[in-house]
RNA sequence: GCCAAUGUGGCUCAGGGGUAGAGCAAUUCACUCGUAAUGAAUAGGUCGUGGGUUCGAUUCCCACCAUUGGCUCCA
């Protein structure tokens, strides 16, 4: 979009915008910049957002001129377009939305200017009030009492916001509406459930399309597609939802992985422990899960005898921590034991709510590399920088540590549902250390308030996966409060007994999901360290079929996954399907090979790699495998 | 959990109040093949599950289950 940059000279309060177009754009309006000349620009995230605002009011006015009895909640720009949440007796259906968008067409057409104005709270009020806009009056309500309530009006449709917005309806040339989906007013599950559209738009109909081809294309890669297709897990009706069968292919990555994690723990001074899968209640009541966590637990038995003390009631166990704790409590500890390192490659068992569910990234049983690092108040620095330093290391090796993002997820004092154990003194200190320690190693981060877990401020390695979706990939917490809850304390220097922190983390993170993203980066064609099926031998005809084994065997023998595609098929058809089941080498064996007793060697992102014998071939797979590389797909 | 959409052989999908169809895959047979689909034949579905309406339901209604997109929650 470079050619269109647009000048702007536009006004203070009630002032309309005046247009003033240059070469190939438009331009836009900024009621803060009177008499400031700025340019417009699609690649700028302000006018790329101000843009698509415009559109959600666009969206909002043709909902209102079709059914004006419709209320309106809010509506801005998102990262890759808009919505605006609506309150309409039975929502929308898929052809309400090509009603809505012909609607918009029109209102495109108008070319309507956006016109600013204010008014005081009073009038502001009343004039949503009479209009039956309940939401928008309790927006106004809720504005500190200095705000400057402003509207933007267009034609017959006006909508309290802050703006800043675009010149006019005509310039939104290309936009279409994506889905509908329900969404709580104002975010808080107690309140009425709304009904948004979600829509996107660009300056023009070829940007238009190749934000929706990309989106195509990002379905092709969906873990969740692709991940059955290609057999790595699948899922069965009757074994239940978030509860994912990993098959052979998923398996040996994820034992690939597992192994590989396990063994740089170890190099790293981590110990091993293996913990009980499920307990007692009243271990989970001393950690504060129990209050906590409850609802997010598996707790066995009757519901009745969850709180009957005189009856044994066992939970799975959502976390490690309160289990690997037992091992530093085993016998007394000294200062010299600590920096104490525990890993364990952990079954959790979270009771995540029916609607949360999504492929491998968020299931019910799930396996992580957890660890708690139980240590002294003065290796807190050390050892944060040093699980930090490790979760890099990991997501880097495997390709994923470019696209992930930071971010510092902290307590919110204010929380409603007493989330948070601990007292605001030991949260802030918790916190400041944090602070402390990620502005000396420079990590970029995002600010999470309430993202923090109740005993602890956290620094979470954030993902998206193809649909842009966030969650957490790993994760390192700094917890000031389980261990005296759990009457952890070793011996210091001068005899006196103290209590440790604790760092919870994991390093390379839950498998299953670390399994999604990897399939979605690499588009299915996962590094050949990995890989489960490292080559496929195609022999041309059964006259070859001996010598093909004999040349799987001898991989074989050497650490590398071959396998032989021995079907009476054209060799078209094995390569073909080599290639749709992502195998990165193949070998081709007919009768010059089996003379020279060698092999056609062709890797997915080298090409034809010519005639090779056994060891040859065996030194260039070897090779990359050991230096884990990792291609771009 | 909430809002909505979807659920037809392994996969992609068509159909529709009178008890189901295509392509690919699978199986068998023939072909013995040189870098992205050889041909023929066969088999495979109580149309997600359970109720209801009806002479009759896969089709209409209800409930449940699962999948998908959001919300809320979260690794």
């Amino acid at each position: 979009m470079s050619g269109t940059r647009i000048a702007c000279n536009l006004g203070g309060t009630v002032q309309p915008c005046i247009p003033k177009y240059w070469e190939h754009g438009f331009f836009i309006a900024r009621k803060f910049m009177k008499g400031d000349k700025t340019m417009f620009d699609f690649n700028n995230e302000q006018d790329r957002k101000n843009f698509r605002h415009t559109t959600s009011h666009i969206l909002a006015q043709a909902v209102k001129r079709i059914w004006p009895e419709t209320k309106l909640a809010i509506g801005p720009a998102i990262d890759d377009g808009f919505y605006y949440d609506f309150d309409k007796e039975g929502g929308f259906s898929n052809d309400d939305l090509k009603l809505i968008e012909d609607e918009m067409k029109k209102i495109v057409k108008e070319d309507l200017p956006l016109e600013r104005f204010e008014l005081p709270r009073d009038e502001a009020i009343s004039f949503m009030a009479e209009r039956g806009e309940d939401y928008k009056v309790e927006l106004i309500n809720d504005l500190p009492e200095d705000a400057v309530i402003s509207f933007y009006k267009q034609g017959d449709f006006t909508d309290l916001c802050a703006g800043p917005h675009v010149e006019s309806t005509g310039m939104i040339k290309a936009f279409k509406l994506i889905s509908v989906a329900g969404a709580y007013w104002r975010g808080n599950e107690k309140n009425k459930m709304l009904t948004r559209i979600y829509g996107t738009s660009y300056p023009d109909k070829g940007m238009l399309k190749e934000h929706l081809d990309r989106l195509e294309e990002a379905k092709k890669r969906d873990h969740n597609k692709l991940g059955r297709e290609l057999e790595y897990f699948t899922t069965v009706d009757y074994i239940g939802q978030g509860l994912p069968i990993i098959c052979p292919k998923g398996a040996r990555v994820i034992q690939t992985l597992q192994r590989w994690v396990e063994d740089v723990e170890q190099s790293r001074g981590c110990q091993l422990t293996m913990t009980p899968y499920f307990a007692k209640r009243d271990l989970y009541k001393i950690s504060g899960h129990w209050d906590h966590y409850r609802d997010g637990m598996f707790v066995m038995g009757d519901k009745a005898d969850q709180d009957d003390e005189t009856k044994e009631c066992f939970a799975l166990r959502p976390m490690t921590c309160p289990f690997q704790y037992q091992v530093f409590l085993n016998r007394q500890r000294s200062y010299r034991d600590l920096p104490m390192r525990l890993t364990e490659t952990s079954k959790l068992f979270r009771n995540e709510d029916s609607g949360e569910m999504h492929g491998l990234i968020r299931v019910r049983q799930f396996t992580i590399s957890e660890g708690h690092y139980i240590i002294r108040p003065d290796q807190l620095e050390e050892e944060f920088k040093e699980c930090l330093d490790l979760a890099k290391y990991m997501l880097d090796t495997v390709g994923l540590l470019d696209d992930c993002t930071f971010r510092f997820s902290q307590w919110d004092p204010a929380n409603p549902k007493n989330k948070y154990e601990g007292t605001a003194e030991q949260w802030e200190k918790a916190q400041d250390a944090m602070g402390r320690i990620l502005d000396d190693l420079g990590v970029k981060y995002d600010i999470g308030i309430d993202e923090a877990a109740f005993y602890g401020p956290k620094l979470d390695i954030q993902y998206k996966n193809v649909f842009g979706k966030e969650d957490t990939l790993v994760t390192i917490q700094i917890d000031m409060l389980l261990a005296e809850k759990y009457g952890m304390e070793y011996v210091d220097r001068d005899g006196s007994r103290q209590i440790p922190y604790i760092i919870h983390r994991t390093s390379l993170g839950c498998y299953e999901r670390t399994l999604a993203y990897l399939i979605e980066k690499y588009a299915g064609w996962l590094p050949l360290w990995m890989a489960d099926e490292q080559i496929r031998i195609l022999p041309i005809s059964d006259s070859h079929y001996d010598y093909a084994f004999e040349l799987c065997d001898a991989l074989k023998k050497k650490g590398i996954r071959a396998t032989v595609d021995d079907r009476s098929e054209k060799l078209g058809k094995k390569i073909r399907e080599a290639n749709l089941e992502k195998v990165i080498y193949t070998a081709v064996i007919g009768d010059q090979e089996v003379a020279d007793r060698t092999c056609a060697v062709s890797s997915r992102f080298d090409g034809k790699l010519g005639s090779m014998s056994v060891d040859e071939l065996a030194e260039v797979m070897l090779k990359e495998i050991l230096n884990k590389v990792r291609h771009n797909v």
